[in-house]
DNA sequence: ATAGATAGTCAAGCACCCTGACGATTTAGG
DNA sequence: CCTAAATCGTCAGGGTGCTTGACTATCTAT
């Protein structure tokens, strides 16, 4: 049995996207529990991810998809969601006639600023535990190693 | 404007989730490019994350999917579409003839080991980039991370 | 012997994303 | 100015990867 399959035998599974996407989920969840501990029950993750793209003036749809890195269509079906949960509201774009801009209504804002709340609490906890300095390491390192990936990617 | 909303304005997003998530993401990008510079060009990025699960000795599919953290549903859809590409088989198990045992079969393994190459170009390019004590370190970051945000989620 | 747990499966559905195609409108070029 | 091309939002259809619920076959404990 060579080095490689003695490592997987047991199934062992311990590249570093492992514990990157444990990290993920678990700051996901935290963050969908924490706003939904607020009161704010029927907001998916999703939601919360998308919320803070709209800007408090308003934006395009498109302009939303684009900055998100997701297609107009699924933009278009996440925002007319919140539009019906009464999160946002769209009203015609006074400059374009093909376009609409996205709003938050004021329970919009109110989920924002909840999710504010959240994420600020959920920082200072992580300070707490690993230190505000380790934290920024973290979010460097997880930069650095992002713009890395995606500069050689190429493994073969 | 108040601190909150103006943190908001230009729809930053700025909580340590979207590092987290863009160099999560990055690096299962470059996991599967790789993969597929190697030759394995009908795997996708689930299948990548399941195939170290299923042990060279082979392994129960309730096994797989109590260990990944799914249901035995999914597993069982995942497990079927591998099989029916010919990277694993299923046999009886011997001690209970309610079960199955998955294995891998030559190409499996012949997959499982361009993973295990893959994983290691990459690890060897990022220890390159931040060095190889930032990694662990980053890895070690995590788990704490991950723990803490498990431990004492409820962020209201 | 029988009640209950467990292994794998089938069915239906949900969340979130995609491609393709379309009418309406704006912009650019002849 | 008028047409061609690009862009904005939308509808339709599809795909992946997961869920819950229900079921048969089999094993385990009493």
């Amino acid at each position: 049995m060579d080095p490689d399959l003695e490592a997987l035998r047991a199934g062992e599974v311990d590249h570093i996207g492992v514990p990157l996407w444990l990290a993920t989920k678990a700051y996901e969840r935290a963050m969908f529990d924490g706003v939904r501990a607020l009161g704010f029950d029927d907001v998916t993750v999703a939601d919360s991810d998308l919320l803070p793209y709209v800007e408090i003036g308003g934006t395009r749809l498109s302009r939303i998809a684009e900055r998100r890195g997701t297609t107009k269509q699924a933009a278009h079906e996440a925002i007319h969601g919140l539009v019906r949960r009464g999160y946002l509201l769209l009203e015609p774009d006074p400059k374009d006639r093909r376009a609409k801009r996205v709003r938050h209504t004021a329970k919009g804002v109110a989920l924002l600023r909840a999710l504010q709340q959240v994420k600020r609490t959920l920082h200072a906890g992580i300070a707490d535990r690993i230190g505000a300095a380790e934290l920024t390491r973290l979010e460097q390192t997880l930069d650095t190693l992002r713009r890395h990936l995606e500069g050689g990617a190429d493994a073969g």
